[in-house]
DNA sequence: ACATCGAAGTTGACGGCGTAAACATTCGTG
DNA sequence: CACGAATGTTTACGCCGTCAACTTCGATGT
């Protein structure tokens, strides 16, 4: 029984070895138990096996800890968008499926999701979670542009496009997470209710055959 | 000098007379004040002038007074909306007043509304909160099925086209309270941005002239 | 008119939380 | 191999949600 551990800390050591990321991981798996509120800095702790004062060798304050958590969803989620929709050449088709990805990250990872899009994110955050943020966003913009190209999407100023197709999938996703769909559409499956309203969004809803609605004053 | 309090309370008396409403009014300032995370039972109490146990003699838990501030929200909110969209005449400019009330609420209001979509909307959550959110959806629905009687809104499943309705509205009142909107757009005005969006929401992605997107399996 | 019962509010206490200060241990480097 | 910096522990403070026991007061029945 040697006692190096080999890059993962094997236990009988003062010293840790990785406790910023066993702390990180901690975190998410209690959030995604308790949820965000009822997550504790001292529960953290005690999961990772070190005392309630440790973390704050890793993290300047439980705020700190849980933009650290955000990002880290960021991360995977953009990395589950990606997945989903490599490999798809149409361009609607790839926007769709990211699209998709990003509701169904929500659906599965609910408590994650809320961390990500809550009072972490104000004005002066940590950079690396903004940055992780619009990396994100990015994914949405290029499936638009590459849209546009194809000539599946209008040709207006992309930011106005992008605002809304983040709109959709943002609403969609927060709809769900906070469990709001009470009526009959509770039993479809998250990638139904995401494929129809994505679907709904490019064809708007007024009627087919209007160029334009009837025009307000 | 009358000890006769006339409705609301006038103050020397060791009973308060209608401590439900002034805790509820407290909360709802403290809430806008400092966040739905950092707001405290015992500061609410301390506004309202009585001891820390006294919320308890008219709410169960914390919970529960958040629950009841989120119900009071769903309310003003759906005045509001009622309010923007009273006297317009046309379905679809009806309609898109009553989103853009929703977005102004939530814009207005951002901790009041993160209060009203937060945790206390699980399973078993207050039903007079279930009611009220429920009553502000059947908003959106009216305004819907006007808006197919007038021939300006698509004539699908009143479900479908609600759903895809409430995540517009939804989604971008979620990115601006959550202050997740960045770019170039940070200038625009919640009004001009709600307005845009909802504009897009009749129209569709897709290119004009084209009745169908190019396919894609 | 008045005793009395229950509703409404107070006090004090318990354990848990976030966090800071002071101390202990270990790692890496001269 | 000594030592400073990094990392982890202990102790402590004040705030929080909540409960139990107590007090005050308004309404009610006779």
């Amino acid at each position: 029984m040697p006692s190096r551990r080999p890059r993962v800390a094997r236990k009988p050591t003062y010293h840790h070895g990785n406790l910023r990321e066993a702390l990180l991981a901690a975190a998410v798996d209690l959030i995604a138990e308790v949820g965000p509120e009822a997550a504790s800095l001292r529960e953290v702790a005690r999961r990772a096996g070190v005392s309630q004062a440790a973390p704050y060798r890793h993290f300047a304050d439980k705020a700190a800890l849980l933009a650290a958590v955000a990002e880290q969803g960021f991360r995977t989620m953009t990395a589950e968008m990606r997945a989903a929709s490599a490999g798809i050449t149409d361009a609607a088709s790839h926007l769709r499926a990211t699209g998709v990805a990003y509701v169904l990250f929500a659906c599965g990872h609910p408590a994650h999701f809320r961390v990500m899009f809550g009072s972490a994110r104000g004005e002066g955050c940590d950079p690396a979670l903004t940055a992780a943020a619009q990396e994100n966003y990015a994914l949405l913009e290029a499936g638009i542009a590459a849209c546009q190209r194809a000539g599946v999407v209008r040709d207006d100023e992309p930011q106005r496009i992008a605002l809304f197709a983040w709109t959709v999938v943002h609403g969609l996703a927060s709809l769900l997470v906070d469990r709001q769909l009470a009526g009959p559409l509770a039993g479809s499956s998250a990638r139904t209710l995401a494929e129809t309203v994505l679907l709904q969004s490019f064809e708007g809803l007024r009627p087919l055959g209007r160029s334009r609605s009837s025009g307000g004053r």
